[in-house]
DNA sequence: TCTATTATTTCGGTGTACCTAAACTTTGAA
DNA sequence: TTCAAAGTTTAGGTACACCGAAATAATAGA
């Protein structure tokens, strides 16, 4: 109910809230929330108290946290910020993708709404950051093809690389140097005969690089686009306002 | 003598200290620095002690406030921060001169010692920012004309504005109505026969420009550059070192 | 020189966002 | 079904950056 004015540790909560659903697409519970903010589980559940008591978010006692539609709206919003900004850094700025991360974790809290758009206007209004995460557009609609993390994916399936997680800059670089990045066309073989890990092998590839294990971290942080898949078909509605402050005289 | 990772509200307590003096040149009072960082004064002291502590202010209780060459240091850094985000906003994001002041203040203290560097090679290493403030190198040294305070000045002079206060956005869209910006060429008439104010006119006016009467508040916010001053011969060396965040690795 | 005014500091207290340790639920293995 | 381990919340406490009110110091006028 309360607008008062959301500060970088609410705005933080109520993303990683948010990024947990997308890529596992079930609630987040308070210890794992603990983990991806680096605070302790007991300043979870304090802060989640007061989140609950804003009405951003829905709680019971030992459940999972869902975000109300309002949290819902501020989540969307800050990850179009942070998304915006790493895809200006790179673009603009000339940062590598594996650098950008940290500054827009700070950068998301700092910018104003006028900030944001004027970015946003000026990259000619991206519908995806460097590591290909959707940017919801100013009224909180994204478009992303249908995909899925490669750890989840059968062998045989074909299709190019829609997303990467951005979390471990180390991971980008080491991508980097085997030559995945967004938009890698490759086919998953499957897991190697003994230990863990996932075969991948480049369909494209001209050269000699042949069949490739990734390991099980890095599996888990690619996403596959199905093949033929495309974007119009998966527009996603997911609030009904701007994404805006409600009050932008608030500087 | 403690390296802290300094907190926003230090980092602007340091840059006021600083610019009180710039714009003044005496030592900033309690009071002073209260009203113009919006806080009580009682707020003031113990912030004041905290900084005596780490060694950034040189203070004696009921005395005026002086940085040390450490305090030095970083007021530089933050305003060297602030003048080239100013001056970013405007030229690549096509911001106005009125509305890079607030959005800067809170920049300042988000960015990384990188993005000030990558931004500065953008510009081509401004050496002022919209409002014609000298923007200190990244070795702390500034550079600018020897200019004076137009309310300070005896009838007579010209000279070019060199410098106009940034605090009042509503100050700057009156100057910019009246014709009067950075490098704007004037001559100084003195106080009109009756009442306050400031009288001067424009020597280079081709139209029906007039003599204008400027208010004391306006008079007080423009600096002029005396005629044929030149640039090199005034750089100040004001401190030893660099400006770089002595441990950057701690984002 | 002696106040009266003004400037500054000290004191007690607030809200936010953390922490550790202790208490309390939930869950799943025996 | 039971209960120990795992997950979560509560209790008590810290650091930071503020505040208003009270006390104290400086200063300037008579
Ligand atoms: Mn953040
Ligand atoms: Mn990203
Ligand atoms: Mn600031
Ligand atoms: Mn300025």
């Amino acid at each position: 109910m309360k607008h008062s004015p959301n500060s970088s540790s609410i705005e933080d909560y109520v993303k990683v809230i948010y990024a947990y659903t997308e890529w596992q697409d079930k609630p987040i519970t308070s210890s794992a929330l603990a983990t991806r903010l680096g605070v302790a589980n007991s300043s979870v559940s304090e802060m989640v108290r007061k989140l609950k008591d804003q009405g951003l978010v829905d709680h019971e006692p030992y459940s999972p946290i869902h975000l109300t539609a309002e949290g819902l709206t501020l989540a969307l919003a800050m990850v179009r910020r942070h998304r915006l900004l790493e895809t200006y850094l790179v673009r603009e700025l000339g940062y590598s993708w594996d650098e950008v991360h940290d500054e827009a974790e700070q950068l998301e809290h700092a910018v104003s709404d006028h900030f944001i758009e004027r970015m946003s206007a000026k990259l000619g209004h991206p519908s995806r950051d460097p590591h290909g995460d959707p940017i919801p557009d100013a009224q909180g609609r994204i478009t992303m093809v249908p995909s899925h993390r490669l750890d989840e994916l059968d062998p045989g399936h074909t299709g190019r690389i829609s997303r990467i997680s951005d979390h471990d800059p180390a991971l980008l670089r080491h991508l980097e140097a085997i030559g995945i990045g967004v938009d890698t066309r490759l086919t998953v073989l499957g897991q190697p005969r003994f230990g863990a890990g996932l075969q991948i092998a480049f369909p494209d590839a001209t050269n000699d690089v042949g069949p490739l294990t990734l390991s099980d971290e890095v599996a888990a942080s690619l996403w596959l686009a199905s093949e033929g898949a495309h974007p119009d078909c998966s527009v996603q509605e997911l609030t009904g306002g701007s994404l805006m402050t409600p009050y932008s005289d608030a500087q």
